[in-house]
DNA sequence: GCAAAAGTGTTCGGGCTACACCCATGG
DNA sequence: CCATGGGTGTAGCCCGAACACTTTTGC
């Protein structure tokens, strides 16, 4: 068969200060090529399937400094297209500070979900680019069989992204959300040494909820340690730099 | 590239009586065929992969009555066999009563897992058939990458089973731990109508821990409604039958 | 009667939520 | 001085763990 790899690529990025005396806001990114596709790979028998993309990525990012697992693998004739039968996904997070290559070929699209009201589940999905603005709805069905429940998401109406895109995404930020609850991934979208705030914008972005900044503190307290440098950010309190706390590091699934 | 699919089918079992007096055990199974093997099965080009692996075990079990989800894709050439490149794994769990066809060429395995003490995390396994025992031991790695962290199940020794395989099993217990506590999964082991024990039962196999009864009856008091059934087992009090309460469905990741 | 499971109720403690409060900073 | 975020402490609430206790059955 004819198998091929891609990567739906997570980031963040600091948008501009509104306020001078206020914090810069977080915006949760996906990179998407210049066919509003996920970035794709050939996949060979000579080596490992998640190396192979691996050393992809650090080509296109100069490093090798992000987060990598596999997603899902898809294998449905619906989304066959030419070169590519059954394409393996992988879930990659990096910090944009990190990349290193100069003349990167992606774009990076904020990425905002609302859910609409209504008696089915729909999210329209916003990706905001710097060029470009791509607007999409999908629905998801709950398909009860005999045991297993099945998601079905659909795109809805026909725009500029294709229905396997929009549904690797779906998948993708699932996936984070669960993460972000039980591992260690958010230290994935920082760099070594942050804020407090930092974090908890990675949190409230990825959730897509506001949380209280006295109990966030205390939640994640275990899992950093604090370091000697402080950050003056504006006209309020300076922030202590934090570090990811490696005694924290456990077996998780 | 050479692709196949296979499966990891979970199940359980009662145990025979030891004492009259007493509730029948359950536990943990799993299929491997005669070479000790997880059943592996063509792909082809033609239809969705997820639709052929249904459509095999529908012929193997004589029943569409079980629980499907995809596992992982494995593309490590160092698991490469002469016909199979790529591997799509997915995890079934099927109850047995369900199964209707008379010559299955499965065998099933009681499964118990140990945690031997030390440094280093290994864990014992033994699989007990009806006519073969096979046991074996893995050891866990954490290696600990620039953002990642990857897990490195290894074989020890040289069992009379693949390193792959134990690996998918590995994989396999561990989304069910994970299953199990976040989705209603459980009742896929189970027939449409239980009692509380059982599915008890089957919560402590997956999680290998002894729960307590009243607790656990609070716990689960919102996923089962009452039938009017009633069964009775042995000498103690008759238990209510219950079934999964449909209500309780949601948009499980 | 007794062992064992079915089923109910109570207590206790940890973790999460909400919120009050003080500190430090630059505009 | 004050808006804003940094950081600490506390009170309330919910959920899970532990356990006591009653009920029902067949041996």
């Amino acid at each position: 068969m004819k198998v091929k790899s891609n990567v739906i690529i997570f980031s963040t990025d600091n948008k501009e200060r509104t306020d001078v005396r206020r914090l810069k806001e977080k915006k949760l990114q996906i990179a998407l090529d210049n066919q509003n596709s996920l970035p794709i790979f050939e996949v060979n028998n000579k080596e490992d399937v998640k190396t192979m993309v691996c050393n992809h990525l650090k080509e296109i990012f100069g490093t090798t400094k992000f987060y990598i697992e596999q997603l899902y693998t898809w294998g449905d004739p619906q989304y066959y297209s030419e070169d590519a039968e059954l394409i393996v996904s992988y879930l990659v997070i990096v910090n944009r500070q990190q990349i290193e290559n100069s003349n990167l070929s992606l774009n990076f699209y904020d990425i905002t979900i609302e859910n609409l009201e209504g008696e089915r589940r729909v999210q329209r999905i916003t990706l905001e680019g710097e060029n470009k603005t791509i607007e999409y709805e999908i629905e998801t069905l709950m398909k009860k069989e005999k045991n297993s429940i099945e998601y079905i998401n659909k795109l809805v109406g026909n725009p500029e992204i294709s229905e396997l895109t929009t549904i690797i995404i779906h998948t993708g930020i699932k996936r984070l959300r669960n993460r972000i609850e039980n591992t260690n991934i958010a230290f994935s979208f920082l760099l070594e040494e942050f804020t407090i705030s930092e974090l908890q914008q990675v949190y409230e972005i990825i959730l897509d909820k506001k949380l209280v900044a006295a109990n966030f503190r205390k939640k994640i307290d275990p899992m950093i340690k604090k370091t000697e440098k402080v950050v003056k950010e504006s006209a309020f309190r300076p922030s202590n730099k934090y570090a990811f706390n490696e005694d924290f590091l456990q077996y998780w699934v």
